[in-house]
RNA sequence: AACCCCGUGGUGUAAUGGUAGCACAAGUGGUUUUGGUCCACUUAGUCUAGGUUCGAGCCCUGGCGGGGUUGCCA
């Protein structure tokens, strides 16, 4: 049942609400071809098929759609079940394959042909193609499309035995080749491959187009609402029509939405592969890809992409969502529960002159001041600090808040400390910043009440650890690439930078997956290849930066 | 070009014949030991022309615009 009453359901829902209220109990399913990873895009349609299911008190079954064994590998059936289990849905015991239903789909395909409804046909491909019409003119039938009832069922199961070579016959419904839907126009129902399936092996070589196995295997399943993409549309009819056709029962209704694109990235299965055999990322589950596993490696939890998802909502509308939703559904779900720590990414060096050699202290900091519930953690200070180089300037403009010659500002959870001198190489860059400290504001605040503008983050140059730091950016530079022609042209050249950062020694415990702020720079999450020795971490999503923002203005 | 689907602020959506609302983005201010978070405020919308109706974003007709479809892929 739907919980929130007064949510206004989307038109989905609405639907399945009706059918519930008159007694139906829900069966939906996510079917993927397991040809690829899934991507953010089928985040979205997981969402939903998982998601009314669970909401109407019905279940979601997860459904290889293997009818293609030329395509199709065991190596992506795994990764499709990581994924949705990562996204937090659960299949139960509802996990099944298109190809669990060949000898059902073949009986089905025997009483169509029993039933007049269908003809074995001899024409080749390209035959077949001219024989079809186009968009605008009607098809001609085929000469072979009045064949006996008998003769097709004899060849038809001579299909079946392998006694002609690929390409060489179709099975075909008989619809109506004038029909102004090409879809309906006498499309193949089963094509004979000598391939083998990673299931099935080598015990069929005809195999059963989409359109047929689809609808008859949600019916088989007593699927009840057949929920899709917008380009499964027009094949609707053809779905009703086969379900007809075979005398199955139930008649699953399918119902289409559209599909998720996001600003500033691609989706589509080719060009993903594309970009992965072109080598223009570092595999499927580069941080900077819309797969799952991207998603996953880069930081991003299931709780943020479902909190997108519902956002979202479901219309039959074409959409182009901004990318800087999901990021923010991401920083508001981080915000909450990723630890603090502090992280040096491009070091300039502080020696607090006043401070005396050697001594070392632990400062407490807050974990997270989000959630007390995470506690505190002590971090080591010592004469030899590194702060952030863009939080010095030697001539600051107005509003600078942060470091400067004769300045003050706060060492987070440190000492206030005022720079005292610059210093520079021969090529004038800054090396080194000399400063002191007021011992009298230990924690970061001052006895006397006097007020700092600025705090910024540091870490102990005695006792900082390293790490490689990689900063992704959007993987294009333009919002809609897959609308150009060279969209290859469109990826933007510095999607990667790869930092040496110096970070509070408390890292060295981070297990691959471990995602923490690094104080007022971003999320952050240790790489499934981060070792103690090397430790490895990739940047999830910066932080809103309204001084950035400023900046640009001028 | 034929058929199908879709047009609400910049973006994603709500309003199911009765006050066009929400979120993101953008901007302004406040709070703040993260220039983060949080809070307040501002900007900005029904593709178009008719029709039905007391009343239309919603219903009807035409136009315009966008998308999908012409695999023995899914």
């Amino acid at each position: 049942m739907s919980e929130e009453k007064n949510e206004p359901l989307d038109f989905i829902r609405t639907i399945v609400s009706n059918d519930v209220a008159n007694g139906c109990k829900v069966v939906t399913r996510f079917p993927p071809e397991p040809n690829g990873y899934l991507h953010i895009g089928h985040a979205k349609a997981i969402c939903i098929d998982f998601g009314v299911a669970r909401e109407f008190g019905g279940v979601c079954h997860l459904r290889m759609d293997d009818t293609n064994p030329t395509k199709e590998d065991v190596e992506y059936v795994d990764s499709i079940q990581d994924d949705v289990r990562w996204l937090g849905f659960d299949w139960e015991d509802k996990f099944f394959y298109a190809s669990d239903y060949y000898e059902k789909l073949y009986e089905f395909a025997m009483e169509i042909i029993r039933r007049g409804k269908a003809f074995v046909c001899d024409l080749s491909a390209d035959e077949v193609k001219e024989y079809r019409g186009n968009l605008t003119e009607p098809g001609k039938e085929s000469p072979f499309r009045n064949r006996s009832i008998e003769e097709n069922l004899d060849l038809f199961e001579r299909m079946r035995k392998g006694e002609f070579p690929d390409g060489s016959r179709t099975l075909r419904a008989k619809i109506d080749m004038a029909h102004p839907n090409v879809h309906m126009r006498d499309p193949a129902i089963y094509r004979i491959r000598h391939a083998h399936h990673h299931r099935t092996g080598d015990s069929w070589c005809i195999y059963p187009m989409y359109d047929f196995a689809h609808c008859l295997s949600d019916s088989i399943e007593g699927i009840t609402h057949s929920l899709c993409t917008l380009e499964f549309e027009i094949h609707r009819p053809l779905y009703d029509w086969f379900i007809e056709a075979a005398g199955a029962t139930p008649h699953p209704r399918q119902i289409e939405f559209s599909r998720l694109n996001l600003t500033y990235t691609v989706m589509s299965k080719r060009r993903l592969l594309e970009l992965v055999q072109g080598k223009h990322v570092n595999g499927w589950d580069d941080p900077r890809m819309p797969t799952i596993c991207g998603l996953r490696r880069r930081g991003y939890t299931p709780e943020a992409i479902r909190k997108f998802c519902e956002i979202l909502g479901i219309t039959k509308t074409n959409s182009l969502s901004d990318i800087a939703l999901l990021e923010h559904c991401l920083r508001e779900d981080l915000n909450k529960r990723a630890p603090r720590v502090m992280a040096v990414m491009d070091p300039l060096k502080v020696v607090i002159e006043n401070y005396p050699e050697g001594q070392c202290e632990e400062l407490e900091a807050t974990n997270n001041p989000e959630d007390p519930t995470q506690g505190e953690r002590l971090v080591p200070f010592s004469r030899n600090i590194y702060i952030d180089r863009n939080d010095f300037m030697e001539e600051p403009p107005k509003k600078f808040f942060r470091l400067a010659p004769g300045a003050e500002v706060r060492l987070r959870y440190g000492y206030f400390i005022r720079c005292t001198e610059v210093i520079k190489d021969a090529a004038g860059n800054i090396t080194e910043l000399r400063c002191t400290y007021d011992p009298e504001t230990r924690g970061g605040s001052a006895p006397d009440g006097r007020k700092v503008k600025g705090t910024i983050h540091w870490v102990s140059a005695d006792h900082a650890v390293e790490a490689e730091v990689r900063q992704y950016d959007r993987l294009f530079s333009v919002e809609n690439p897959g609308a150009e022609d060279n969209w290859l042209d469109c990826l933007n050249q510095d999607s990667l930078e790869i930092k040496k950062a110096y970070l509070e020694p408390e890292l060295t415990k981070a297990v691959p997956g471990f995602i923490c702020q690094f104080e007022r720079q971003g999320y952050f999450c240790a790489d499934k290849d981060s070792t103690p020795e090397k430790l490895i971490f990739n940047r999830t999503v910066a932080l809103r930066d309204s001084w950035a923002k400023t900046q640009n203005k001028n």
